[in-house]
RNA sequence: GCAUCCGUAGUGAAGUGGAUAUCACGCAGCCCUCCGAAGGCUGUAACAUGGGUUCGAAUCCCGUCGGAUGCACCA
């Protein structure tokens, strides 16, 4: 189904083609003075130049061709050379049934057939979710949400940092506090124990306490390099260790990632793409382009037109370890290999783009990947507290995932507490709706951009805030509960009745209130929106959709009393509407992965 | 030192060449005998700075001043 926006465009573009200009100046956009007008074509100024005309009179000719169209009630040429349009509240109000009865409301997925991984996990093993993690994850979700939505089949990677150094110190603390651990011995042949030697409390504690000590103890890091060296060379008592290790940390970082609504389809690791590395390597010698520099194995992926430094792409260490240039150049060989992918979103802290710059150029430059797959680094900012640094813990530690997500809850249970309900409810009730206030809280924000988190203004439920817009959508399950009991039907029967056609807008004559059409021309972006937010991976405008529709419904129920309306038609004409709005809504927050309680 | 990104009301954010720069918080007020006041309405205040390109610049280019980040063997 069209979107508002082509159907006025095809309009304008045929009017620009039968005065004599060319179709490409018959944009329209929605306007940007919503006090003047509904949509708007700047066309007619920037044709202006071409035919030596002045542009009010290019808007003249086009207005006058449009003005007998019913589609329209108002064209107008306005100097210098606007044209302001507004549609008919009967062609608005046909449109929105045609809404209201076609599957996701008439969205059109654009890129079907076409494949795209998205990359969002970079959690690693044996260390806790922390919030550094939080927005890779969260707008992760979100993206491959919307591509999905748009056509894609989506393929969601957690890419555990499973491989590499942090693990080497692992091996080695324990090392010095279980000696006795068969895994050290390599003369041992047997059957390794079916448990894990340690438990992810102490991994937790483990990791830090090397990573710190290796800071400072140079032998100590040297026997880490070698660990990791001889894990990766298959070291057996490594390996079954290793792998004891991964089992436990990775059902704790799922039970972690389930619980922020946030699924993975693939749980690779680092490790996974391995056994590609060495072929890779291989090839790329063969192929002259990997060489050999101050000790290493690197491809240059400097270019001509490069005004910066390019540290070229890293294969192997000087001491012959891989390192995580590899490991991701890799990574990409094994995915073109399982999904040949038309895109692959990495879904990053922002300050690590100059390493995925060096791996995309040195992908090209291997012919790892052609033209017809995208490489896209979507680098997103951090979280910082109020002072504008990195969000810490009052003490200034780095703070878990799962405290963060427990501090906004119960913030939002102390604000329920003057709501009538059980304390069992309650208490999914404020999950449910302290994670939609950071989720939103976070989505609303641009993805590159680092942000504040306040956790007073994310759950203070006022403005544009996750809160308000459940507040919106409950509120309107309510109206509809209400309505449903008074005719002893159910809320699926009457969106059902929406759906099927039973009830219509548009039948009756009478003039539309200001605050019913901005609701419904809100309403009318739904598609556009989305595929705005899909093309750009970018969920804020999602968000800003949703706000600007939850904003123009609020509007609309404080003018109109839709239970209590008598006129039968008009009241089913209202139910269409609201119906349609909370569908919207529902869509848009499931493409945000954020769920929706009934009352709250 | 070099490079990249960023600078929009008191605060936090939209706005990638078009009209009077949008929204939220805050602040000052107003609106519940009426479908959920976690709501609605009114007011307040901003494009860091100096040039340039353009009919037109918050937006594109250059300089200056601020801030964040990154600069091969940790990922």
């Amino acid at each position: 189904m069209n979107t508002v926006l082509e159907l006025i465009s095809e309009k304008l573009k045929s009017a620009f083609t039968a005065c004599g200009y060319e179709e490409k100046y018959g944009t329209a956009a929605v306007s940007n003075r919503p006090d003047l007008c509904q949509y708007q074509c700047n066309g007619a100024l920037a044709a202006a130049k071409q035919y030596h005309k002045a542009p009010i009179a290019i808007a003249g000719e086009i207005a006058e061709k449009l003005a007998g169209d019913g589609f329209f009630s108002k064209v107008e040429a306005v100097n210098p050379g606007f044209l302001n349009l507004n549609i008919s509240n009967k062609a608005l109000a046909e449109y929105l049934n045609q809404m209201a009865k076609s599957e996701n409301l008439g969205f059109e997925p654009a890129n079907t057939g076409k494949t795209a991984i998205v990359d969002y996990g970079g959690a690693n093993v044996a260390k806790p979710l922390h919030v550094g993690h939080l927005r890779p994850a969260i707008i992760g979700e979100s993206v491959k949400r919307l591509l999905d939505f748009d056509g894609y089949k989506t393929i969601g990677d957690a890419h555990l940092g499973d491989w590499g150094t942090p693990i080497g110190l692992i091996f080695t603390e324990m090392q010095v506090r279980f000696p006795d651990l068969v895994y050290w011995d390599e003369n041992y042949t047997g059957e390794y124990p079916k448990d894990c030697p340690v438990s992810l409390k102490e991994l937790e504690e483990i990791y830090p306490f090397a990573s710190a000590k290796s800071k400072e103890d140079e032998e100590y890091r040297a026997k880490a390099r070698q660990a990791v060296f001889e894990l990766q060379n298959g070291r057996r008592g490594y390996m079954a260790l290793w792998k004891k290790i991964m089992e436990i940390s990775k059902a704790d970082l799922k039970r972690n990632y389930d619980n922020l609504n946030v699924h993975f389809e693939l749980w690779y690791g680092e490790s996974d793409a391995d056994p590609y590395i060495v072929p890779m390597i291989e090839d790329l010698k063969k192929k002259g382009i990997a060489k050999i520099s101050e000790g290493a194995l690197v491809v240059d992926v400097k270019e001509e037109s490069d005004n910066k430094e390019m540290p070229p792409c890293m294969l192997l260490k000087s001491d012959g370890a891989v390192g995580y240039d590899s490991t991701d150049l890799a990574t990409i060989v094994q995915r073109q290999k399982d999904f040949s992918p038309s895109k692959i979103i990495y879904v990053v802290d922002k300050r690590q783009g100059l390493h995925f710059e060096q791996v995309f150029r040195a992908a090209r430059k291997a012919g790892i990947v052609g033209d017809d797959t995208e490489l896209f680094f979507l680098g997103n900012g951090t979280m910082n507290g109020k002072d504008g640094k990195p969000f810490k813990t009052r003490d200034g530690g780095v703070m878990r995932l799962e405290f963060l997500v427990r501090d906004i809850s119960d913030k939002v249970l102390e604000k329920m507490a003057d709501r009538d309900m059980e304390e069992e409810e309650a208490q999914e009730i404020s999950r449910m709706v302290g994670l939609a206030a950071l989720k939103y809280g976070d989505l609303s924000n641009q993805a590159t951009k680092d942000y504040i988190f306040d956790i007073d203004r994310f759950t203070s439920f006022e403005g544009n805030t996750g809160p308000y817009i459940l507040y919106t959508m409950v509120r309107i399950k309510s109206i509809l509960e209400k309505l449903a009991s008074a005719e002893g039907t159910s809320i699926d029967k009457i969106r059902n009745d929406v759906t099927f056609g039973n009830f219509k807008m548009g039948r009756t004559a009478r003039e539309y209130g200001a605050s019913e059409v901005d609701l419904m021309l809100s309403l009318t972006g739904f598609s556009e929106s989305i595929h705005k937010a899909a093309d750009e991976c970018a969920p804020h405008k999602i968000c800003a959709f949703v706000y600007d529709l939850a904003d123009k419904f609020n509007s609309f129920y404080h003018d109109n009393k839709i239970v209590t309306q008598e006129d039968v038609n008009v009241r089913n004409e209202w139910v269409c509407l609201i119906v349609d709005v909370l569908t919207a809504l529902e869509i848009c927050m499931d493409l945000l992965a954020i769920k929706v309680p009934d009352r709250m």
